[in-house]
DNA sequence: GATTTGTTGAACTCATGAGTTCAATTTAGT
DNA sequence: ACTAAATTGAACTCATGAGTTCAACAAATC
């Protein structure tokens, strides 16, 4: 409608504008004319990329999640060459997965995924399989190095993963009331500060405990 | 339809059939017809109990919310009076909260709550407010006695409770692929025990970290 | 410049479902 | 038993939105 007319790059205009409205709307309440307005595309150029409705949900889950994932995985560049300070390492790991996981489309695409599990049992194939799962074997391949190089306590690994993971995104979910509380800066870096903190209590060697940065505080409040 | 008429608990039976019909279908593909019949009760009577197909929704989620937080209050008792075995109390807890949050109308209530939480944002209130909230700050009493008691060690207890929780919800999560996925008991208790494990090494004072328990195993696989 | 292909807006069909009306019937209260 | 309130089924109104059709139009290909 505003934007220009041309044929190069329509279906991805779509997909986005779909995930857009359909994140903002859910799927039943999302109607396609929204969408095609959102992608600055007409109404039958949509069905004329994708067939169905649902066939456009899935295409555009799909790729919303794909880009999640590979953001999700950069994160944990830090620790393929750790520096001295492990701890600090950690952190930043924590840091940028914290901001990543409060994302407004990272947000979204759990809530939509949350929300049409019943209606679309094969979107968590695509999501599920290649989200969490992926990220967590990453990061547990990465904390058996560090195992093995001394710097972490001897336990499985997966087991490591799973409980950095929990301790990252379990207090931002319940801080940022399911994605719905905007958080500060601050309280983001507190939340993976914190996370890192009872990590490394748990998993971390003697050495590498009071490594570095102040001690940890008593009590907060 | 099938059921005996009479006009005793009828809102009552059409609260509950609306939530496990919203449960199966999601709110806008939920038609009130179908919840009037899993009610055994006309269509007429449901809008005369309840005006709209939105009230009726809100008033179920806040019904199913009330059940699913008094359960989960009331699994926090073995640590009123905790035994000497601290191990053993916090795993019973571990337990208790595992399988209350694998519980379908649990799940379920998370799930509708992620879903419509952009069209009804009044519900948040109704619900995390009141649930997740509640229940951290419950446990964080509890967790305080103990720190007074010099059973955990002197850390922020509401910090303590936050990790706690987050170490036995988000591995359920990713295990049971948010819900979609059957666990069998032997893996809900394992994921308690990775818990509490876990939350003794960050949290626990010597004396308990080797208190009870077969000592916890190197490499699992 | 002519042809082919993709795009556009508008109008259309059709199914679904919210909410209502109503006369007939049942139940509770007395 | 009698009355008032609640329940019931069926049919109804009305709005919404998926998916289609079509004639006019733009863009790339030759």
């Amino acid at each position: 409608m505003a934007t220009a007319r041309g044929r190069i790059d329509k279906r991805q205009a779509i997909l986005d504008g779909a995930f857009t409205v359909f994140a903002r709307q859910g799927y039943a309440q999302a109607c396609v004319q929204e969408i095609a307005n959102e992608a600055g595309v007409a109404k039958p150029t949509v069905y004329n990329h994708l067939t169905d409705k649902a066939t456009l949900f899935r295409h555009a889950m799909r790729a919303a999640a794909q880009n999640v994932l590979d953001q999700r995985l950069a994160a944990l560049q830090p620790l393929t060459e750790p520096g001295p300070d492990l701890r600090a390492g950690l952190e930043e790991v924590g840091h940028r997965l914290v901001r990543l996981h409060a994302d407004d489309r990272s947000c979204a695409l759990r809530r939509l995924l949350y929300a049409e599990l019943n209606h679309f049992p094969d979107i968590l194939d695509l999501v599920v399989e290649s989200g969490p799962q992926r990220l967590s074997q990453a990061l547990a391949d990465r904390l058996a190095r560090l195992t093995l190089a001394g710097r972490l306590r001897a336990t499985d690994p997966d087991q490591a993963a799973e409980h950095f993971l929990a301790l990252i995104t379990g207090p931002l979910e319940t801080r940022s009331q399911m994605g719905t509380r905007r958080l500060g800066d601050a309280e983001l870096d507190e939340i993976a500060r914190a996370a890192v903190r009872t990590f490394l209590h748990a998993f971390g060697v003697e050495d590498d405990r009071r490594g570095s940065g102040p001690e940890e505080p008593g009590l907060r409040s």
